[in-house]
DNA sequence: CGTCATACTTACATTTTTGTTGGTACCAAA
DNA sequence: TTTGGTACCAACAAAAATGTAAGTATGACG
C-alpha cells in the first residue's frame, strides 16, 4: 500500500522542502530563509534524510565560505504533479473545514 | 504551500487507513486486523484525528456489543487519485532505491 | 448470576522527535 | 591579527509520539 511513499514524504518539512526545490537549486541558507520556523538542526536532518532517500541531491563546492546546493533528483521531480494535486486538494479541504 | 495537506495526511497510519477505507466502510476491529502492527490505542487516536480533520466519518450503532463503522468522507474520497499516484510513484522509487 | 464480545479509555513508561546552545573549519578581507 | 560568513556538528534538554497493561460499559446468552 502507500505506506512506503508515506514514509518518504511524511516528515514535517519534507514536502515543504521539495516544494521549494521544484523551482530549482537552493543553497542551505536560502532554504532556511524560506522556512522561517525551521531550526538549522532540523533543516540539516531533513535534508540528510531526503538525500538518503534519493529525493534530493547535495552538491558541495570547495569554496570558502562553504557553498552547498540542494536540488531535486529525477525521482523527486516526479513528485511534482502529486504535489500539485495535493495542494489543490488541500485548498478545497481547507475551505470545507472553514465552513464547518 | 502543500504543508497544510502534508499535516493532514502525514501521520504514520493516516494514508494506510484511508487506503483501506477506499473500498468501503470498515469496523474498528476490521481495521485493526488490516493493520497488524498498530495498537488499539494508536488506531483510536488516528481515527479520532481523521474524524476531526473530516477525512473519515464515524458511525456508532446502539448495539451490544458495540459496533462502530468508519468510512471516508467525500473529501477523503477525493484523495483517491492522489493515493493512486503516490502508490505508483512509490513503486518506481522503490525500484530506484533497490538498484542503487 | 457469570461470561462474552466490542470498542474503547486511562495511567504510566518508553521511545522518538525536536529544540537549544555552543562550537568547528576554512579562507578572505580589514 | 581579528573579524566575518557559511554550513554545518555534538551534547544535552524538552516535548511529542507511541507502547503497555489494565479497566469500563453494555446487554445478550447460558
Amino acid at each position: 500500500m502507500e505506506v512506503y511513499a508515506a514514509n518518504l514524504i511524511g516528515g514535517q518539512w519534507t514536502l515543504a522542502i521539495c516544494c521549494y526545490l521544484i523551482n530549482g537549486k537552493l543553497r542551505f541558507g536560502e532554504l532556511k530563509k524560506k522556512l522561517p520556523n525551521i531550526t538549522e538542526r532540523m533543516l540539516t536532518l531533513q535534508l540528510r534524510k531526503l538525500e538518503e532517500n534519493k529525493l534530493v541531491k547535495r552538491t558541495v563546492y570547495a569554496e570558502v565560505p562553504p557553498r552547498v546546493e540542494y536540488e531535486l533528483t529525477e525521482s523527486g521531480q516526479r513528485l511534482k504533479p502529486i504535489l500539485g494535486m495535493l495542494e489543490k486538494w488541500g485548498k478545497e479541504h481547507q475551505l470545507l473545514m472553514a465552513t464547518d
